[in-house]
DNA sequence: CGCGGTGATACCCGCCGGGTATGACAGGGC
DNA sequence: GCCCTGTCATACCCGGCGGGTATCACCGCG
């Protein structure tokens, strides 16, 4: 009628992505048949033409891409649903998620304000456990999106805040890390301008909110690869100044004069009702120093 | 396995609902025993215990809480699929819902920000078709989440902007209505103080965020019927400095010092990729000032 | 012209979602 | 104490449909 089961998404999505039903089924576990024959239903139900199949492939049509943007959320809300639940069963008790909380957090980022948060939470009368989930460079929003965490922290401008209640809790400025040997190394201060377009040694590219802009440079996936990279003299690159906790000996960090401030936020699903999550944006908060800095959304 | 089908959900959300099998089964349109079968093989496959069977009733258990919650998002965005993919269909078109935009607007609320918003959206070029919905009092959320709406204008601290993207648009101050011949009507400014003990004049009540604080006066469900209960006398209310446009010869005005701004934004779903729907956006933000007051997220 | 690779069709089967009938059990009225 | 009522659970059956296999229709290509 006018609803759609997570089976359907999953199988759309699956083609809409791989744009080849065959590779799509096999991804399902299922066979090429029955896949065809549910999206046709599917585009019979809706009323509507998802795909356009020329010979040779297939491609998306708007209504398809909308539905593969709108199915995605869905089929992640309705993991996060199952995660959530069996997480909260686990420890019981009423009032929300009360025993564990999952705090997605970028690997290696915010490595001191992280200890002094696990610290300053365990702290308190009745505190939940928490587990620290460290994740790829990007990755936090999709971890709250489909459950598998509950609270992140994030760095404005890399992460998007956009669907997710959030608090500010520090800024800092930035600096270029260069191979320690580099001319530039040994500036007092360096602009974006001089560090974008340094001879030989491209700035390195890590995803703005999951997607990589185009450029010369390598793709950085995690930060133990950029240090080697960093390192090895073939990239330079700009990071938040607590970046230098994790420099090497063959690094050099330059204060950038003109970079944005990052911000580094607790974030977590909007309308989440947990008692564990309040306390522990509350002891965030009240740990970076009282209300200066708190996004207007509430 | 791991996937929960939209079908468990609406049953699961049924009987979370109703806290009885037979009025969910009922509701759902189908027999009591499958529908008990289906949610123990739902408490099965997850693990966990969602409800407690007392004889004489069923109650919810902190996991069965948590499915509630996370069940209902994870509807709508289902909902929301098939909505703005049935929406899009119509026009054809890549790049989003090109054709028709709906927005979610409180019934007789901004109404020349509204009037003044569709035409100078109407005036641009290849502008979308608007279709204005109406809606009673805070509905604006539910709207945009299960998918009826593509965009909302919402206002602070009535509405909550928490999981949109949004864009501050106006900010104005309050006023106190009151019935013409009360003696308060005669005063040129009030406090909140004063308007809230009236004796003989409870002040209305209206939800913030879907729901009534409690207290003496009406709940208020639309404008008209607040109208009608201030010109008789019965009720005083706070409302923005706009809410004069509709005011009754029987009605008052007098400005509050110490009210909170209240503050009208342009709210979407969060991610949301339409190309029609950043026009808008774009028009209504250039219209009312520019980037004077926007919103962090981004 | 045959071959490979695409998605669509035809047909069959077994599972499971749903219905009906009934049971187990507790509370309340008399 | 009794039975009656209202609740959810169990037992059993059936039909639909989701999935598999085999095959077709079509096109591009060497």
């Amino acid at each position: 009628m006018d609803t759609l089961e997570t089976r359907e998404l999953r199988y759309f999505v699956a083609v809409a992505e791989e744009l080849h039903f065959g590779r799509a089924a096999e991804r399902l576990g299922m066979a090429q048949p029955p896949l065809s024959r549910a999206i046709q239903q599917l585009e019979r139900r809706l009323a509507v033409c998802l795909l356009e199949r020329n010979r040779r492939g297939v491609r998306l049509t708007g209504a398809g891409e909308v539905l593969l943007q709108e199915g995605r959320a869905a089929l992640d809300a309705a993991a996060a649903a199952v995660r959530r639940t069996r997480r909260t069963g686990d420890a019981g008790g009423p009032g929300g998620p009360r025993g564990r909380l999952v705090l997605a957090v970028k690997a290696a980022a915010s490595h001191e304000l992280l200890r002094r948060l696990l610290d300053a939470y365990a702290a308190e009368p009745d505190s939940a456990e928490i587990e620290v989930l460290p994740c790829g460079i990007c990755e936090q929003e999709e971890l709250l999106r489909d459950g598998r965490a509950d609270v992140a922290l994030m760095h404005t401008p890399w992460n998007s805040l956009a669907g997710f209640d959030s608090e500010a809790l520090t800024a800092e400025g930035q600096v270029a890390v260069l191979p320690a040997g580099h001319p530039l190394a040994a500036r007092e201060t360096l602009s974006l301008a001089e560090v974008r377009d340094v001879p030989g040694l491209p700035l390195a590219r890590w995803p703005t909110r999951g997607v990589y802009a185009p450029g010369p440079g390598p793709e950085i996936h995690n930060q133990t690869q950029l240090a080697q990279l960093i390192a090895l003299g073939r990239t330079v690159a700009v990071a938040p100044d607590s970046a230098r906790s994790w420099l090497w000996a063959e690094h050099a960090a330059v204060p950038l004069t003109d970079a944005p401030p990052v911000v580094t936020h607790i974030a977590w699903p909007a309308h989440s009702r947990s008692l564990a999550l309040a306390g522990l944006v509350r002891t965030a908060t009240a740990m970076t120093g009282p209300p200066a800095s708190t996004v207007p959304a509430g």
